[in-house]
RNA sequence: GGGCCGUUAGCUCAGGUGGUUAGAGCAGCUGCCUUUUAAGCAGCGGGUCGUAGGUUCGAGUCCUACACGGCCCA
């Protein structure tokens, strides 16, 4: 049995049958806007009546109808388009009884072409006195409520073009996002940095510590993994000769989801030859405050209950003093492993028993200080059991040259100065591969090929990924990441 | 995976401790209205109360399972 069509639906097709009838095409495509909504609200809205009067503006735009009031003989109506909307003013004497019946036959959400000149209503707005209104395509679904928008989440998420159309908090997040993309782009442009591309499904899925999606290539009979990261191949590109690089696109991570964790998610990563760690916490300081001061206007920034100073220098401790900082253990007892482990069992954080100091270490740092880290902080000196590329620290190898960012308790980038020793990097692979025999399958795999690479020499190198939907949650003070995504990772609706 | 919360008209929401025929605003329909802007006035229609079971004389309301979503935890 056929579902019965809601009411307003069976009324929307009856009336876009009426319109066929009065003479419209059922879809034309024949009307060219010249202007846009927003544009003329902007262009003139300091343009007073008489001289608008004096000196007539003929527009010509196109969009969707979203309010109507009608009068019997004559309505004012916003449309809305891209760019924002405007009122117009439709009389039946001044467009005529064809048109006028026309008109009459339209609903809210139906797209329109309108053509007239400008003027301003007795409450001052600026309005089209429209010569012409044309209909142009049919809304056969009503549209969510003009006064409340559209509240239901998963319908924002499922069916983001009513969100956008309705809520426009909802468009002024998407716009500070692809803000955010063209100032990114902006800035390593502007560096000498080179724009690249590199595979997404890869043989091997190296450059992080996560379980991969699985693939099928029909053709070669082989199974290719997502990537999980780029930076084994933006590496390699740096051994090419390309020596600084960035690629802005999207990893795909087959773990859990959260409000900062979708499936697939949108990541930059660059890497400068003949530069350190250091050199990229003073880079990435400068690249936040350029894009704070763009979309904000400040570098004060809002974070739900609380502000985030984005001024440089940002406070910078390193694994080890993070946590005595936020667990009051002290320096020697954070160097000791079992004192460690006692007091991460007393706080009910488990350790695996397979796991070597520098996981615990980690462990306890995520736990007890990550999500206290409000203001931004670069935290230093990592393990090496966790950073199988990075360099080793030269006056204690057991830590490496690497940061994360930490902004609003959440890890928004990660840096290091990259390993360039082809045997170390194959030691340190072996390493991961002793760890994923005992049982950590987001252990590194081995990747002949990348040490290859190496072993043609590669120069002195630091990188950093930034994670962009966090940093696009961060400058729109967004909560959740499916917030920033357009269309998140869901279940699939069943009926 | 676990806990808590939510799902009622196209949309936004009300519906103490079970009790006649499930309400409102917007949207829709009919009529009036040529400067309104959440336009106004008069009238009308619209519901598998997420799904499936159960308890009960009686379930939107109580119980169980399931689906989807949100938040928190792992």
């Amino acid at each position: 049995m056929v579902e019965a069509e809601p009411e307003q639906v069976v009324v929307r097709r009856r009336k876009l049958a009426e319109l066929v009838r009065l003479g419209c095409a059922p879809y034309p495509n024949d009307f060219t806007p010249r202007d846009r909504a927003g544009d003329l609200a902007a262009r003139w809205d300091d343009t007073p009546a008489a001289a608008l009067d004096a000196a007539p503006v003929a527009v010509a735009l196109a969009g969707r109808l979203m309010t109507i009031r009608d009068f019997g003989k004559a309505a004012f109506a916003h449309v809305q388009d891209g760019s924002g909307r405007l009122q117009i003013h439709v009389q039946r004497a001044a467009v005529g009884d064809e048109q006028w019946a026309r008109f009459k036959q339209l609903d809210l959400g139906d797209i329109v072409g309108v053509e007239g000149r400008l003027f301003r209503t007795k409450t001052n707005e600026l309005t089209v006195a429209a010569t012409t209104v044309r209909y142009l395509a049919k809304a056969l679904q009503p549209l969510p409520e003009k006064w409340h928008g559209l509240q239901d989440v998963e319908r924002r998420y499922r069916q983001r073009y009513l969100d956008l159309l309705v809520n426009p908090e909802s468009r002024e997040v998407f716009r500070k996002r692809a803000r955010i993309l063209q100032g990114l782009r902006r800035f390593f442009a502007g560096r000498g940095f080179l724009e690249v591309e590199t595979p997404m499904m890869q043989a091997i899925a190296g450059g992080a510590l996560a379980r991969p999606f699985v693939t099928h290539h029909n053709t070669l009979d082989v199974d290719l993994y997502l990537r999980i990261a780029p930076e084994l191949y933006l590496k390699r590109l740096v051994v090419g000769g390309m020596d600084r690089v960035f690629e802005l696109n999207r990893n795909f991570r087959n773990e859990g989801m959260s409000t900062e964790h979708n499936p697939e998610f949108t990541m930059l990563e660059f890497y400068q030859a003949y530069a350190t760690y250091t050199d990229l916490m003073d880079l990435t300081e400068e690249l936040f405050a350029a894009l704070a001061n763009d979309l904000a206007g400040g570098l004060v920034v809002p974070w739900g209950e609380h502000t985030i100073d984005l001024t440089p220098p940002w406070t910078r401790l390193t694994v080890k003093e993070a946590v005595a900082k936020h667990t009051g253990l002290t320096a020697s007892d954070i160097d000791d492993e079992d004192r460690l482990r006692a007091h991460a069992g007393a706080c009910g954080i488990p350790i695996p028993d397979t796991a070597g100091y520098g996981k615990v270490l980690i462990e306890v740092f995520e736990k007890a200080a990550e999500p206290r880290l409000v203001q931004p902080t670069f935290v230093t000196a990592y393990p090496v059991e966790v950073s199988p590329l990075a360099r080793s620290n030269d006056a204690d190898p057991a830590f490496v040259d690497r940061f994360e960012l930490f902004v609003g308790g959440r890890e928004l980038a990660n840096g290091f100065s990259e390993l360039n020793d082809p045997a170390e990097q194959r030691r340190r692979f072996e390493m991961q591969l002793a760890a994923r025999t005992g049982g950590d399958d987001e252990a590194h795999a081995m990747d002949e090929d990348y040490v290859r690479a190496l072993e043609h020499g590669m120069p002195p190198t630091a990188g950093e990924g930034i994670g962009i939907d966090r940093l696009a949650m961060l400058l729109t003070n967004s909560a959740s990441i499916r917030d920033v995504i357009l269309f998140p990772q869901m279940r699939p609706e069943r009926r």
